[in-house]
DNA sequence: TTTACGCGATGCGTTTTTTGCATCAGGAAA
DNA sequence: TTTCCTGATGCAAAAAACGCATCGCGTAAA
């Protein structure tokens, strides 16, 4: 929309920190682009930005305004989802923030089922962590996160929670592969792959072992399940997922064994969006779409 | 705020029904008008208005589009009254809709009281009854309303009520001045001025001389207490106020009398807002001033 | 039926606004 | 100190918005 040109460069300022390098992103000389917010300051009767030597910054007036606007941005898609609805043609643009479990097999599936529904509906996914996530959420960058952590904020709304088991995966030929369940201390002298330490897995496992006091052989630690696993069967180490990640295990010689609740609490995954946002209808649908799909696959998500 | 400038056009276009009135009226061509109307409906990728033989009207997606322009004003006026009071200094601008009966002493009172702490917060006060004051509060065109009738509407708040026995006004030497509470059936045989039908007193009185089935002598309906105030002394008749309306009667040689609130039912007055909405600073803090102050001067004013 | 009037849409010349270029002033780092 | 970056500003060119005149179309009065 035209008329928001102004709240959209201002918005790019912010997040650059400086007017020259926001327009050259934006394809306008700095001139152009500093008139327009000296503009806007001036209407406003204060500045936004403090002008610091080689940066400018959102000032306290700043914040308040940035998050004006960026609200604006996202009551008018979801104006324009609802509008374009009426169409009958549903259309709309959905921004997810998502670990990387449910990005693995989860989130694909459903996204392509409901764009083979809704072809005019567009996504984007955004890998991130817990906190960033949130932080998404509330900046408006992402309309629905899929957290596989406590929720922090209190700012986000958690629409459906899953329980996930912890699982533990190795190469089909691995001793401990012929235990149906596996305890903690089953895992002393076994070499480990483990997540980064942002990880939820990693939480709860860490929490585990501490609790247990057991001794650990750590061989790899990796932000990439990808990587991980195709790892696995070469160094004869253990990982570990949870069931929304776990795909096609066997055909790379691999299987996945839960670990006792008793030792590794069960962590759960939280579906989320900002607290009193009214999502676009496509963003509001696709939700609908996962918390049903949460329920029939991995049982008990519950509504919140 | 001069980016705002297309959406107000489309609100003043959608309110006058009519692009040339609307010109006339924003001081400028209906031709620049009309083209601005069909740059935003062909960024928006569909009409917003019907344009009728005469009229123009707004489509389902003008309707949509219309509440989010509304909305953007409201919060627009929100953010710079919160910046403004970073300064300090309140700023911002109050509307209230309220019936005749706070207007004529409550609400002149807490309004200059609360400018003289606060002189650059400015007021409209716009006269209205129950329904059209809900109204105005979801069109965001008033921020606070005061009204003395039930409230009919889900979507308003109730943010503060009192009870309010109705009084019979009366020329100080009106046989009925020697009661000190009167009810229903001593009105039988005596000449009445009733407000109109609207009117939040009306309703209470015809509910209960419906109830007592007591005959009445109507000789005068008027909107303007005012007038029926003035009015009362000419004809020896009896008016009806609320506890709230009562200003200084004893200089116009007037009296009021509480009816029986067995026969009468106490009626409430409410204060309230849009539900869900985030009021500006000025009329946030504005509300809590009247709210002690109905609680000060007309006891349990109840916080909901 | 005819006429007159009001409405919104559109072509075209003019005015206003926005943009880009060149340049200045000032702080940080070499 | 010099260099290099930043945001701010004067001025001319480009772009957008505007007003005028006019069209087509419908209703309502004659």
């Amino acid at each position: 929309m035209r008329y928001m040109t102004s709240l959209r460069f201002i918005d790019v300022v912010a997040r650059e920190g400086s007017i020259r390098k926001a327009a050259d992103k934006l394809a306008i000389t700095s001139t152009a682009l500093n008139r327009r917010i000296l503009a806007i300051e001036d209407e406003l009767g204060q500045p936004l930005f403090e002008r610091l030597p080689g940066v400018v910054r959102l000032n306290t007036a700043g914040e308040l305004f940035i998050q004006h606007v960026r609200s604006q941005f996202a009551e008018l898609a979801r104006v324009q989802s609802q509008i374009s609805d009426l169409t009958g043609i549903r259309r709309g643009h959905v921004r997810i923030a998502s670990g990387e479990d449910p990005l693995r097999l989860f989130l694909p599936q459903a996204v392509s089922q409901y764009r083979a529904l809704h072809p005019a509906v567009t996504f984007a996914l955004q890998r991130c962590y817990g906190e960033s996530a949130e932080a998404q959420l509330q900046s408006l960058d992402a309309d629905i996160a899929l957290i596989f952590a406590p929720i922090r904020a209190a700012h986000v709304h958690v629409a459906a929670t899953v329980r996930q088991t912890m699982h533990c995966v190795m190469p089909d030929d691995h001793p401990l592969s012929r235990h149906e369940l596996i305890r903690i201390r089953d895992l002393a002298g076994h070499k480990l792959c483990l997540p980064t330490s942002e990880s939820g897995i990693r939480q709860l496992l860490d929490a585990a072992l501490l609790r247990r006091g057991t001794e650990i052989d750590v061989v790899l630690e990796s932000d990439s399940f990808e990587f991980m696993q195709n790892y696995l069967r070469f160094e004869n180490a253990l990982g570990f997922q949870i069931p929304i990640a776990l795909t096609d295990l066997a055909e790379m010689g691999l299987v996945a064994r839960p670990l006792d609740p008793a030792d590794v609490a069960p962590g759960t995954l939280h579906l989320c969006y900002l607290k009193g946002r009214v999502l676009p209808v496509a963003a509001a649908k696709f939700l609908d779409e996962i918390i049903t799909s949460l329920r029939d696959n991995y049982g008990e998500a519950v509504d919140q």
